[in-house]
DNA sequence: TTGACAGTTGAATAATCATTCAATTATAAT
DNA sequence: ATTATAATTGAATGATTATTCAACTGTCAA
């Protein structure tokens, strides 16, 4: 029950496919990058948040208004977004305010959306 | 109990930054196709499904493989990607071929890179 | 026409993760 | 000092979802 166990339940059908293709498989150093990437835009909340943080810098309590969720769930969201340094904080007083860190996030959104668009196209 | 009850536990602060926000909200349709696109990336195995199939085609046998994983667990994940017109296949014999069906696909796995390969320096 | 294999499927299980809850910190005002 | 508000935190809960399991379909070969 090794580090090395087999869980496949089939032999290789195509050596030299297969071969190939694994030499194009990222290292999984990257690979958990550009999934906690994606995980992060993956979730409702979160997908909001970034959303509203791409032309507006609020407040804990503003988000929590806007998308009507406690402040605590805001804060455990933002938190996450941050640590992945999509969103950026500043200290004001009593308040937090968190806007967009990161000029990629925008792109992504625009890439993401001709896909949905060409999509839906085609299907008409 | 209905469907506009109030989960948020604290009041407006900034009215017209709130205002302002909430014109920028995507509309929940729209919202949905998004952060159904990034799901379909936000997991390791579809990820790595994707990753291999940017440069090859492959039947489920040849994915199972590579991934280490049952055909039954890649099967599922396959009707997921296809379900979201990310995957074509086609059927040789006993066998299914799977590609991938969008060039955004990598377009966006390119920004993304970009975005990590940028905040990595910046943290150096 | 039977056996073997590639792949799919649905229900059950296991793992992951968002939200809630209660308590806490930090700042500002009285 | 005391009170009030903004925000954060960790553990528990609840919901979601990936994987397993067993049974099944479709195709090929003997």
């Amino acid at each position: 029950m090794g580090k090395n166990e087999l869980k496949c339940d089939c032999e290789i059908i195509h050596k030299n496919k297969v071969e190939s293709a694994k030499k194009d498989l990222f290292q999984k150093d990257l690979l958990d990058l550009i999934s906690g990437f994606y995980k992060a835009m993956a979730d409702d909340t979160r997908l909001k948040i970034i959303n509203i943080l791409e032309k507006n810098e609020l407040c804990v309590c503003d988000i929590a208004v806007i998308l009507n969720m406690t402040k605590s769930a805001v804060s455990h969201q933002l938190k996450y977004l941050k640590k992945l340094n999509l969103i950026k904080s500043r200290k004001q007083g009593k308040e937090v305010w968190y806007k967009l860190a990161d000029h990629h996030v925008k792109k992504v959104f625009d890439v993401c959306l001709e896909h949905i668009k060409e999509n839906h196209n085609e299907e008409a």
